[in-house]
DNA sequence: CACAATACTTGCACTTTGCAAGTATATGTG
DNA sequence: CACATATACTTGCAAAGTGCAAGTATTGTG
């Protein structure tokens, strides 16, 4: 916890604020990559969530790919429909139940895929460099536990947060 | 017949890619934030940041407001305009140099600030209530590197990335 | 004083987002 | 088996946000 520091403000400083300060290096980090890929392969940033994610796990579900990156389902809907009209990826009715697409991965979908992860790599190493072993060890564990309460804190919204702010 | 052939690709697996997961975090926390200002005060999220920094620095002018908060300056006349609409800041010309606005918060706006940041207190307190002592230590330190690598890997473009990526 | 430079500010086209309503499919229920 | 209900997206459209060209006001320069 902080303590308030000039007369009349709660002192908190944006720069030295832990949210904002993810915020930066995030947003930072995501413009290169972000121009890369939109001026490159014309993809929007859900589209290059959706693509990494169905890199990895094939024939997912919009409601799964939508928990794996973090997007409601229009957007997943539209990033799929992108990826779709790129030739990225294609969508077959699930098997079993037909209310469900089952999303794939499309060959030239994985060549850019690999080209835009390999800048992503790079971004990631030059970050990583910057970093001790112990500290990058130190960061995983951290933010792991950080993502777990992002995830609370978002889950609960802000009605319960001030609550709990009142009453310590 | 369609094989998943994780066999081809560059291995990034984006739920344990440093950039997506400091993303995740930022963006989980900033959620309920940013529906608190939205709907207690209207704000849009330049709204918060420009009020955020004229709260601890008097008298800004709108490159200041921008350098300190990463907005171009468009958005940060549009987000002074909304702040001076809602009454929570002024500005005045300077009073050597005309061309420049001064921008101070009013009584309005330090209540306003002191509300919303009464909530990011309570937020950042959650997320540094999960780590040590020692661990906040090495993330502030990490946390400053991060900061100015990512300010560089955001100034040179992915231009210059790749060419790194090839010749390291 | 003409002209360039600086510091914003505005208008407008374009994009993204949020949400209501719609479609297609599946699962009870009488 | 018809019919209501639920699930899983999908679409349309309006509101909000963004990017950029052009505009205004003010100051420096030859």
């Amino acid at each position: 916890m902080k303590q308030a520091a000039p007369a009349s403000d709660d002192g908190l400083k944006l720069s030295a604020w832990l949210p904002y300060r993810l915020f930066l290096v995030a947003a930072q980090v995501a413009r290169p990559l972000e121009s890369f890929y939109s001026e490159t392969f014309g993809l929007s940033q859900a589209g290059w969530r959706i693509l990494a994610v169905i890199a990895e796990r094939d024939a997912a579900n919009a409601s799964e790919i939508g928990r794996a990156c973090a997007l409601d389902p229009f957007a997943v809907s539209r990033g799929i429909g992108q990826l779709a009209d790129l030739g990225f990826a294609v969508r077959r009715p699930g098997k079993t139940d037909r209310r469900f697409a089952a999303v794939s991965i499309t060959r030239s979908g994985r060549t850019a895929f690999n080209r835009i992860a390999g800048l992503g790599g790079a971004i990631e190493a030059r970050l990583l460099a910057r970093l001790s072993e112990s500290e990058r060890n130190t960061l995983d564990s951290a933010l792991t536990r950080l993502e777990g309460e992002s995830a609370r804190i978002d889950a609960v919204g802000w009605r319960a947060l001030l609550d709990d702010a009142g009453t310590p």
